[in-house]
DNA sequence: CGCATTTCCTGGAGGC
DNA sequence: TGCCTCCAGGAAATGC
């Protein structure tokens, strides 16, 4: 389940093995799966340089040099794989990337297909699906900024999914976050305490950033582009861990549904925030 | 506007 | 073993 730390990854591996890599051609097995520039990728594509990969939000873009952006969203599924071109083709293997300069060719498969890739050109036509709001990036995150955020009755782990207010943490990183900072995943926001608040974006950025030096957590799916797993999943402290020890006190940890998505807690470490409104 | 619910999709897990 | 159902997840669409 890629979030922002498995997209930083894959974008500074690619960086590191891509950057300058001229394409040689473009193979787009399922066409639904492009969107953005209605032109046909491979023409668009096919000639140019790769200037430049990073990453926004959970997404990681690879910048062309005459100035196209390819976003490529990973959904829950996506993989970007850097293979030799003689290995056979994986089933739901949807674009392949092949250079002129590199022995390995990149592919973007994606089985249960939430992800997609946007082909976006400097000045052509933004058909088809476009992508949505992305708010700032938790790692750059003021606390002022954060806490204007917070004025919202919503509870405080619906709030940190909501990629259009905060980018790039998803379940795994926000249950993980509330934990280390002792915030109940059901508190509604405003209701935080200033120290709670604090706690709480301190907490994102420590797991975001471990999470990166750790390349990331694989549950299943998530391979970096090299094929290894990333190594997050051993530092859990609640995340698939129901009805084992709280690292932190010992009691079970507690399995519950909050906006819509499994929730792991621990009901002793993470009280309810009740602070009255205007303290 | 704010928030909840539904939808998309496949493979893996668990029941029988 | 084999078949069936259920469920995970991000984010857009729909509903209230």
């Amino acid at each position: 389940m890629p979030e922002l730390p498995e997209a930083e990854t894959i974008a500074r591996t690619l960086q590191r093995e891509m950057a300058g890599a001229h394409i040689a051609t473009v193979q787009v097995a399922r066409r639904d799966f492009v969107h953005g520039d209605p032109r046909p990728l491979e023409r668009i594509a096919a000639g140019r340089r790769i200037a430049h990969v990073h990453r926004r939000a959970k997404r990681v873009i690879i910048d062309l040099d005459d100035g196209t952006e390819l976003v490529f969203r990973l959904g829950m599924s996506g993989r970007i794989t850097l293979h030799g071109g003689d290995e056979p083709l994986e089933l739901h293997t949807h674009v392949v990337f092949r250079f002129r300069d590199r022995a390995f060719e990149l592919r973007f498969k994606d089985p249960r297909r939430f992800g997609g890739l946007w082909c976006i050109t400097p000045h052509g036509q933004s058909a088809g699906r476009a992508l949505g709001p992305v708010g700032p990036e938790p790692l750059d995150l003021p606390l002022g900024a954060f806490r204007e955020m917070l004025k919202r009755k919503r509870p405080i782990k619906s709030l940190l999914l909501d990629q259009a207010l905060i980018a790039g943490i998803g379940n795994i990183y926000c249950d993980e976050s509330l934990h280390r900072a002792g915030v109940h995943p059901e508190s509604p926001a405003q209701r935080l305490s200033h120290d709670e608040a604090r706690r709480l974006l301190r907490a994102i950025k420590n797991v975001l950033r471990s999470a990166i030096r750790h390349e990331g957590t694989t549950f299943m799916d998530y391979r970096t582009p090299n094929g290894t797993p990333g190594g997050f999943a051993l530092k859990h402290r609640v995340y698939h861990r129901e009805g084992k020890p709280c690292r932190a006190c010992g009691k079970p940890i507690v399995r519950m549904q909050v906006a819509q998505r499994s929730t792991f807690l621990c009901p002793t470490c993470q009280p309810l925030s009740m602070r009255e409104e205007g303290t």
